[in-house]
DNA sequence: GCTACAGATGTAACCGGTTACAAGAACGGA
DNA sequence: TCCGTTCTTGTAACCGGTTACATCTGTAGC
């Protein structure tokens, strides 16, 4: 392991300008700042990040914080390797990594400093490892940690949930928009029973859908019945009770938005139980485009989120506050309708 | 920001002694440990990560290398999120956290320290962060990089590929055996002509699953005809036009193992597209159990791989090094064959 | 020729822990 | 009582960088 003081030792310099050369390039001059350059470069020289970190007050790295709903186990982020590999790549060419922030209960019991305001640890983590920022996913139940991160100065960027703070912003798809169009383009094609199955109650996300569709509704002159909103938890096997439970209905709907492909594909599995083919006999839209969408029969016509883009907005707006201390505004993501089989405009 | 002098201060002892507390607690008399932990807790207490990992010359953090295959683009790990779940939770219950490692073309301009000898960064950032350990997904690119951290002396677990060193040992699901099973299956069934479509040549899970394949066929008493293996490359694409290309034999098969559920769901569309029937006519086995395989109509036969186990395993396999300092032996995951519609063993 | 000032570099304090070693206290045995 | 252990704690060096400040050199201005 070459350090900064051999470098300046084989060069002649102290170590301060070693130092200099690779912070302050241009406080060094062009002689000696080549020589260093050079010399550090044959001895394959790379700074110890503990200890830039500490003197620094301020480490490289970038944390994620993604913990799983223990209410929602089983619960899988509908596209997190393209989340991760956005965010990793935007983040690196900068210089940060990104530090995948785990607590445990294990892990309170022998580490000092988690207390009652921080049930999680993560604060603690935070605060420990002297990270640059956060990038924090949606899962439920951290909302209160959320607001804690953001209230800290700290740079946070929340994926799929509101967060504000003097150095806190949020990505988000146009979910609202995206379910209003999918309303609308049932609407179009005829159908003015259009039911809904949502997603859980309180995730930000779920609401926004489920406006999206009232929405769509007003927009395309329709009335918004109480009875054509059932309420799901984004699971497939709630898609399936809810419509099954729409399908009871004195007068059942022609068409339903389900607030998740997981969910529509449980509708898909109910309409096909109760005897009706789909899309004849009732359109299905979902939303989020997961892999499945393209592969079930009928193949799911649904509102696709810009996956990469979370990634990449993401890292976008945690550099410009990393780099340039501005607070971006909030990113709303568009959405896509994408058009398949299951919502009957294809025949 | 707590540091250890000031909980010292306040317990009327010195730094070092608040350090031992949390470090060799054995080493403190009863009553100093107790007064300090209650300070420690009071004070809302965090040791300062780089501090510490500056002074012991290694950090708690454990680096994940995970690169996407610059020749695949557009490749999904079957179960990424699994598989960080599993890590990280049983890597955070013994207090050490993931780094996903991250290196491009830009930082490597901005940063010393990347050679010729480690064309991809990865070594460099190793040493850099001090890291603990390396957990190493295979992505196919990256073999040469993986050996090299193997004789690093770095404690390293490979997931999907063989990886040796000093401290080196690797988790793989039991390619082979799987696919024999799969091949028995059909055997069992029957079926005589039974053929494979392959992964790309050179991944080794791919040339394990064709071993299996073979060994498979003379468990069950049935000679290998070359004519009834096709390469493919994990992919649906590939895994449609093999079997295109097996249905034009003079004598087509009557099953197929697909090396992946991907290219087992390509097989079963140019299978519908033939006119054929799954499995009246054709019988179709995957690998992998993806989520789509239960979705897709028929629902598919697959050899499912132990997905959870794969990152407790791991987490399991490097905590050993760590913290036992012995090198476990290479983990061998079963894989379990999951019998649905395809193969026709259900009627 | 002298002062003022900018530019380049060195000196040394500092970041916040860990740990080898020293020193003091307590205690048992001769 | 004295010595040798063992246990506990303090002192201080150290990990490897960063950076405020001091110093030195050279040059422009008067």
């Amino acid at each position: 392991m070459v350090t900064a003081r051999e470098v300046a030792q084989l060069c002649g310099v102290s170590v301060a300008t070693v130092s200099r050369v690779f912070n302050r390039p241009a406080t060094v001059s062009a002689t000696t700042r080549e020589r260093v350059e050079r010399v550090a470069r044959d001895l394959d020289f790379s700074p110890n990040e503990s200890a830039r970190a500490l003197s620094r007050q301020q480490s490289a790295m970038v944390g994620l914080v993604w913990d799983t709903d223990h209410r929602r186990p089983g619960w899988r982020h509908p596209f997190l390797q393209d989340l991760l590999l956005g965010l990793k790549s935007a983040l690196s060419s900068h210089g940060y990594h990104l530090l995948l922030l785990a607590t445990s209960d294990d892990a309170r019991d022998r580490h000092p400093g988690v207390s009652l305001a921080d049930p999680i640890g993560y604060v603690s983590m935070t605060r420990r490892h002297h990270l640059a920022g956060l990038v924090l996913i949606d899962s439920g139940t951290d909302a209160d940690a959320f607001t804690a991160f953001a209230q800290s100065g700290l740079p946070c960027v929340a994926l799929d949930v509101a967060l504000s703070g003097p150095r806190a912003t949020h990505v988000t798809s146009d979910n609202a928009g995206g379910a209003a169009e999918a309303v609308r383009h049932l609407a179009a094609l005829g159908h003015r029973r259009i039911a809904t199955i949502t997603g859980p109650r309180g995730n930000a996300p779920a609401t926004a859908r489920t406006e999206g569709y009232r929405r769509g509704l007003a927009e395309a002159g329709l009335p918004v019945s109480e009875d054509l909103v059932v309420g799901g938890d984004f699971y497939r096997e709630s898609g399936f009770v809810g419509m099954r439970r729409l399908l009871a209905r004195k007068e059942p709907p022609t068409a339903v938005f389900a607030a998740s492909d997981e969910m529509a594909v449980g509708a898909l599995l109910a309409a096909r139980a109760a005897g009706l083919r789909v899309p004849a006999d009732l359109a299905v839209v979902g939303f989020d485009d997961i892999e499945v969408a393209s592969l079930v029969d009928p193949a799911l016509t649904t509102v696709a989120q810009d996956k990469p883009g979370f990634g990449t907005a993401a890292a976008g707006a945690l550099l410009a506050m990393l780099e340039n201390a501005t607070t971006p505004e909030p990113v709303l993501l568009p959405t896509k309708l994408v058009v398949r089989d299951s919502c009957g405009a294809r025949r």
